[in-house]
DNA sequence: TTGAAAGCGCTAACAT
DNA sequence: ATGTTAGCGCTTTCAA
């Protein structure tokens, strides 16, 4: 910086403010001083920047897993709203543990991140005190809740459930079952079921008969799922499967033991995935606002760098019933 | 981390010190220090220390596609493998373009990364540039090369594609097909197509009948461009899809249209994604070493940051054929 | 609108 | 094994 400063006859002070708040210098300056950074290739040094001004421009995210599709599209969400403000995301992977984000939030704040993203509302003690204490916008999402910690971007998971289980009695089922997996750890899913549950007996239903997989959610472990769940419950006719990955496993698995759909058996997915419209049939879906969420929180995030007060603390995205051939 | 060095009694060289090589110092003085660190919530300023020393502890990444589940499954391997060494990956997406993937390099050099993940081999002019000025380790991945910029760890898609052909033609295929997506900027899916051809050719074949779509692969897409194939060339009776997914889409779209498969048509994919083992029938596909490549270049790099010399540059994981009931 | 000066919180030679 | 010292390359008052 000093080298294009002395290349620009001006003071390195000068270029710093040219480089951050271009508007801050006077045109012809401005030129020069692009013009000496062009010249010499310069390109400014972030951690000097970051360790001067005590903020970074990066911004912490953590998701619970990398390879689900769902996150994938909220990161994508989040850094295409974020294009062209030179701000960049840390993303942090927590494998669905509480120990893990705690772990990763703590890594995070080392780089003193303008904000910091998390997946749900359900944090440990540490982590609730790293997230109360940092002095930066902090955004939940995926989830909803009263009182947020700061802001929070979703939808009711709990909605979801309760409106497959409605739209499947609607159809003419008679007897629910739920597949599903991780409901150890992925709070949202079984939120989802407890949903499904909730209005299941609002309208009179018994408990819907239920098939787990422990681990992630696999096409392979729906199919497993649905077939012990009809073994065990031969009079289920309807079926909400946690993730429309396992609902792609069960529409096979249907149609190996001849079961048609949706005649026979009903099946409700969650995630509205691409492949959900290109099923055979068509699978009835709850489409999440996935890519929406992140957008928000850029939209968020963006407003708060500019120093607007924040005036609404809880973002609820909504959610879709798509209703397919599969119910 | 004066603080902590004044609780401790000792000079904040020492902490530094403590922090980072933990076997450079006694352990009495190294328990002293860690008590302080926990007494006084110490957690050290990355950027501070990364000016200090001109490198940070991050890693550049760069993949054409947030959602591409190839990609993540390469992210997720790589950060297991990293786990507890401290590496941030700093993830940036070229969204398949050249000048983004530049543009992504320049500002991820402003971080001054101890190293540089890009995917494939083929790069503009200025990234080139940059890639061999940059002084830290390289890896280009997802593809093969003869003189790879630094490090390359992939597999050839191009003898991907051939063995598919060669499986098909194996299989009784007597007309190829393929179905393909987003050629124009995925170089890997261009360079299975090539592979796919060429093998085709040497057996004596017609070159196979094609059907793309232009934008990122889908299961519609792949469903609507069999769709097209099967209306020009009825005679078609063995198919490549550039992707599983769109390889899911053309499996519903042959059973909408009663061509059974795979007596009618012969179906390969290309990916091993987690539903191919439960469509119905099971997908035969080609398995390209996903996650591998995250975890080999995670062990490359730790080798490279504690000083070993590289004495491999070309590291070919493999792909495989996983043969199975569509063909 | 621009410049001078004083750090930001660490790391890395070097000395002990 | 530990301490001393001199920056790393910026940003940010403050003054001009």
């Amino acid at each position: 910086m000093a080298d294009v400063a002395r290349l620009a006859g001006v003071s390195p002070a000068t270029v710093s403010r040219a480089l951050r708040e271009p508007h801050a210098v006077s045109p012809p300056m401005r030129a020069r001083i692009d013009a000496a950074v062009d010249r010499l290739s310069y390109r400014r040094n972030l951690m000097a920047g970051g360790l001067a001004s005590a903020r970074s421009m990066t911004i912490g995210v953590i998701i619970p897993s990398m390879t689900n599709a769902f996150f994938a599209a909220t990161i994508d969400g989040m850094e295409a709203g974020l294009a062209g403000t030179g701000y960049q995301l840390l993303i942090g992977n927590s494998r669905y543990g509480e120990d893990t984000e705690e772990r990763l939030i703590a890594s995070l704040l080392a780089w003193s991140p303008a904000a910091i993203v998390v997946t749900g509302c359900r944090h440990s003690r540490g982590a609730l005190r790293m997230l109360l204490d940092a002095k930066i916008p902090v955004v939940e999402m995926w989830e909803l809740s009263d009182r947020p910690i700061d802001t929070v971007v979703g939808f009711s998971q709990h909605a979801a459930g309760a409106a497959a289980a409605r739209h499947l009695i609607d159809r003419g089922a008679t007897r629910l079952g739920f597949v599903g997996a991780l409901l150890g750890s992925d709070y949202r899913a079984g939120d989802r079921r407890a949903g499904f549950r909730a209005a299941a007996a609002a309208a009179g239903f018994a408990p819907p008969a239920e098939a787990h997989m422990a681990e992630q959610a696999t096409a392979v472990g729906g199919a497993k799922a649905l077939s012990q769940l009809m073994d065990a419950h031969p009079d289920v006719d309807a079926v909400l499967c946690s993730n429309d990955v396992m609902a792609l496993g069960a529409i096979f698995e249907a149609q190996r033991r001849g079961w048609p759909i949706p005649h026979r058996l009903k099946l409700c997915g969650f995630g509205d995935m691409d492949f959900a419209a290109a099923t055979e049939p068509a699978l009835t879906t709850l489409r999440p606002p996935r890519r929406a969420i992140g957008a928000r929180i850029a939209e968020i995030l963006r407003e708060r760098f500019e120093g607007t007060q924040a005036t609404q603390t809880v973002f609820d995205l909504g959610f879709e019933l798509v209703v397919r051939g599969s119910t």
